[in-house]
RNA sequence: GUGGUUGUAGCUCAGCUGGUUAGAGCACCAGAUUGUGGUUCUGGGGGUCGUCGGUUCGAACCCGAUCAUCCACCCCA
């Protein structure tokens, strides 16, 4: 016997009851984008390596998947590179192509590439698998999808807006009842940095402070002094880990405390503004929640940063987003601003799933199961099945006259409703003799009758 | 990259301080039932106990290494 297979660590097999409740997920996410006006578009597995690299940080460039070089090219490998250490050198002289690690990216690339046949604001939604390099564990994968819609070519707020109207859309037609959108601002972020004196720390600061729910405020002033962030600057940090209250309430705390920064001040703002505007067209069943901790790695967000928890529940955010003024000035097209969101469909079918929050009809395909009793009834079974086919009615003919208890099996372990059986009898009066396997009652009657009774 | 967990039949797992032929449930196949599934009964196939090495008269069990797995950290959807 040979070895088992397997599949690559962080990857899986999706079986059809799976895959017709992820449809159902990725069915629900689409429709909802595509009532905002969002146009789908899709773009490669892998991307050139060096559209990737340094896009998501030190920490990012490691998780990225990259594609060996095959044939001659690998005869261009850096050689010196590898004996001086420089793995990255040596890889990127071997791996010309990687796998693409999120979709926003690869978006703004697609954009720069294509901008002369786009029509701005450009509103795009895309739902695809994305790669990363990470150790698996619960609620991460090493292929997972995500389903983000997002808009480049406008700063307006409106998109802000409804984008948060998109996410308690989305989480709430799903059955959701409990969940919340956080929302902060970068600025406002950049402006906790400006008044603290520690501008130039800001990314030390957001990546601690966004901790604080996990290692608490002890925790976050020791990891800002292992950053290397002043004492007094801590001190001046400190009442923020108490903010709480409303939403209202929060940010007019804030405003004072930022009422020196004007970039700050720019933050409460227009978080004021997306806040207000939100909370009086009204949502159905989020929380929207602004928090000031709320971080988030991607340091490319330069405005809103959004990021969706679905309550209790022991798993990482199933969404995300933000808007990053300047993504596309990456490749070279200056003057963009882009704002979107991502949902982790794998993610949000895992507490679906321990929520029990699948809607209860199972996989049902087949309506009807053609028992086979040889060649003769065989053709007059496919002559019928064609008929309902005609009509829609999703059918199939079992493949071999194999004994009736094993197609009789087939059919319940199929979950097919109705099992027709077509013998010499039924050929003769052009009949159909079908059984409701959920009832167990069986008749005869005409095709028509049959039809209507399962239509019905 | 760091720390820990678990590897026994297709699946979920039992297996005593190390003892002779390694078990159960589910699944699968056959029969009870030659045109009737889901329930029931009877029988059957299937494992070099993750892999390699060590200790021992003797290893699924003890030790070491290795691989895989899951969980946590980092980071993230």
């Amino acid at each position: 016997m040979s070895s088992k297979p397997s599949i690559p660590k962080g990857t899986r097999d999706f079986l059809p009851e799976t895959m017709v409740k992820r449809n159902y997920i990725f069915s629900t996410i689409k429709s909802v984008f595509e009532k905002y006006g969002f146009l789908p578009i899709e773009t490669p597995s892998m991307e050139n390596t060096e559209t990737l690299m340094g896009k998501y940080g030190d920490e990012g460039d490691k998780l990225i998947f990259r594609i060996l070089d095959s044939g001659d090219s690998v005869k261009n490998a850096d050689i010196s590179a590898l004996s001086e250490g420089n793995f990255g050198k040596f890889s990127n002289s071997i791996a010309g192509k990687a796998l693409r690690y999120d979709l926003t990216v690869p978006f703004a690339r697609f954009v720069v590439q294509n901008q002369n046949d786009l029509a701005f604001p450009f509103k795009r939604y895309q739902i695809q698998p994305v790669w990363r390099a990470d150790r698996p564990q619960k609620g991460r994968y090493r292929e997972f999808y995500q389903c983000d819609a997002d808009v480049v070519g406008s700063d307006s707020l409106l998109y802000e807006i409804e984008l948060v109207q998109i996410f308690d859309e989305v989480l709430s037609k799903l059955g959701f009842d409990d969940f919340s959108i956080k929302i902060n601002n970068r600025k406002i972020l950049s402006g906790i940095a400006e008044v603290c004196g520690e501008a130039d720390k800001l990314v030390a600061i957001t990546v601690a402070i966004d901790k604080l729910d996990k290692i608490g405020i002890d925790g976050v002033v020791k990891e800002l002094q292992e950053r290397g962030v002043s004492e007094q600057a801590i001190k001046k940090i400190n009442p923020l880990f108490n903010l709480n209250g409303s939403n209202e309430e929060k940010l007019s705390g804030l405003k004072t405390f930022l009422e020196l920064s004007e970039v700050g001040l720019k933050g409460i703002e227009e978080l004021s503004y997306v806040l207000s505007r939100v909370s009086e067209l009204g949502i159905q069943k989020a929380t929207v929640e602004f928090d000031v901790t709320l971080a988030r790695g991607l340091n490319y967000y330069t405005g809103a940063i959004f990021e969706v928890k679905a309550n209790n529940v022991q798993m990482g955010s199933i969404c995300g987003g933000g808007r990053y003024d300047d993504l596309t000035g990456l490749f070279g097209l200056k003057g963009l601003s882009g704002v979107g969101i991502s949902f982790g469909a794998d993610r949000i079918y895992d507490v679906m799933n321990e929520l029990k929050l699948f809607p209860a009809h199972t996989l049902t395909s087949t309506q009807v199961l053609f028992v086979n009793f040889g060649e003769a009834e065989q053709m007059q079974s496919l002559k019928l099945a064609k008929q309902l086919r005609l009509k829609n009615v999703a059918c199939e003919v079992y493949p071999s006259a194999a004994k009736m208890q094993k197609q009789m099996k087939y059919a319940n372990d199929r979950k097919i409703p109705f099992v027709v059986m077509i013998g010499s009898k039924e050929i003769s009066t052009n009949q159909v003799t079908f059984k409701n396997m959920d009832s167990g009652e069986q008749q005869t009657s005409s095709l028509d009758h049959f039809v209507q009774t399962i239509l019905s």
